[in-house]
DNA sequence: CTGGATCATGTGGTCGGACCACAGCCTAGC
DNA sequence: GCTAGGCTGTGGTCCGACCACATGATCCAG
């Protein structure tokens, strides 16, 4: 066993006691080494990785901000490792993409049945009309678009999921664009295929809901020859 | 920007260039910290994280398998994640369990269209027939039935996320096996309905597959009365 | 008495150096 | 030629110190 890991169980088992909440502060690392009869270093890796695990959030100063606080950030996380697995390569872009549509599909389909509320939907549509919009802008709407309508259907993992799986393949699609034959056209096309999703959800068609962002999402990766399932 | 992300951006950047591969070591914490001109325990801080994220291996001792070896085991980290947010409360186990049912009926569908070899299936089956297994282990060798049966569709992400929510409740649901009336009687219906299962998948039927294990995961968490979506 | 400038305090961030345990390699001795 | 021992390089741990930062108490001037 070693050192470091003593701070990850202690943490782990306050917080499923209940004995830490969100919102507190982990004792100092100085009286963390002490408790636990390690030293500062270890107990400051093991910091590092529940930071890492979106658990805490550390900040220098004084101060109820400061020091190592509890949250609960699952996306970053996942990102990160998302991330890091997909530089290795044994991680398929083909894999990703195919979990999307499995997601979304479902979001959306879950989305149209509950008949939620989809206004956030349409100011984000609203602000991808916006003429002369960089790729990088452009995307990252449509990622939050994304993310927005697979928050809908009320399942906080699978949003997280979604989240980072967004966040993950951004820098991936972005250096994709270049393949696409026509930015502009691509992008008249997209919004197109936005508005035809939100407006299955708004009348309650959970199927046309999936069948239309299956369609986008795979239509938008044989496109920009991101390599497909 | 903290010292040790240079770590991490480093590591990161070298793996997406192919300049490290799986099975090679990074430099010496030692020769890091001199590279980037930070500290040795800045180094440390990150090779926990990576090593936390599941992309390196460390060990002592010298020879090839000793120091920082590149992997790629995204099953660990997420289940860590998925396992200390779980403690934190924010993560509804009804969340996790209709996730469950997605990637489960999703998984079987495939398999069964695929008529993927399910012959590892089978010997799991006859293992969880053998008289007086404890909960502890009969859970577990259910959990392996799952993970493997949504391998067979052959999506690493979706194996991967599948493992760690099974390793991520585990201890959720031996805790819960009290509140069973009968945990003998249990087991028989689980088997039966394992059995069924697999027959669906092996004849080619992706609905019954579908169907048939949505209402097995479903009746076991409700009989548990592990909060249900 | 009021208000702003200043300092004390406690936090994480970083560093250098030291020592230990371990595993493989290499060499000296047989 | 073979074996046993030491050598070397790896991560694991610790100590002590200093820095940067944000806060809040304190002090002094008005």
């Amino acid at each position: 066993m070693k050192n470091y890991e003593l701070v990850l169980h202690r943490v782990e088992a306050e917080l499923a006691a209940g004995r830490l909440r969100i919102g507190e502060r982990l004792p100092g690392e100085r009286v963390l080494a002490e408790q636990l009869g390690i030293s500062r270093p270890s107990v400051r890796e093991a910091v590092r990785v529940l930071e890492a695990m979106g658990v805490v959030r550390t900040a220098t100063g004084s101060g109820p901000e400061a020091g190592a606080v509890i949250v609960a950030e699952p996306v970053s996380p996942l990102t990160a490792v998302l991330r890091l697995h997909l530089a290795t390569n044994h991680l398929p872009m083909g894999d990703v993409v195919q979990t999307r549509i499995l997601l979304e599909s479902w979001a959306a389909r879950e989305a149209a049945e509950q008949q939620a509320n989809a206004d956030e939907l349409e100011i984000l549509l609203d602000a991808m009309d916006a003429p002369g919009l960089s790729p990088e802008e452009f995307h990252r709407l449509d990622a939050e678009f994304h993310v927005a309508l697979s928050g809908l259907a009320g399942n906080v993992l699978i949003a997280a999921v979604m989240a980072s799986l967004r966040s993950a393949i951004h820098g991936y699609v972005l250096a994709a664009v270049p393949n696409l034959p026509d930015w502009e056209a691509t992008t008249v096309g997209l919004r197109a295929e936005h508005r035809a999703i939100l407006k299955a959800v708004r009348a309650g068609e959970p199927d046309d809901a999936a069948d239309l962002i299956t369609a986008h999402i795979r239509g938008f990766y044989q496109a920009a020859r991101l390599n497909m399932p």
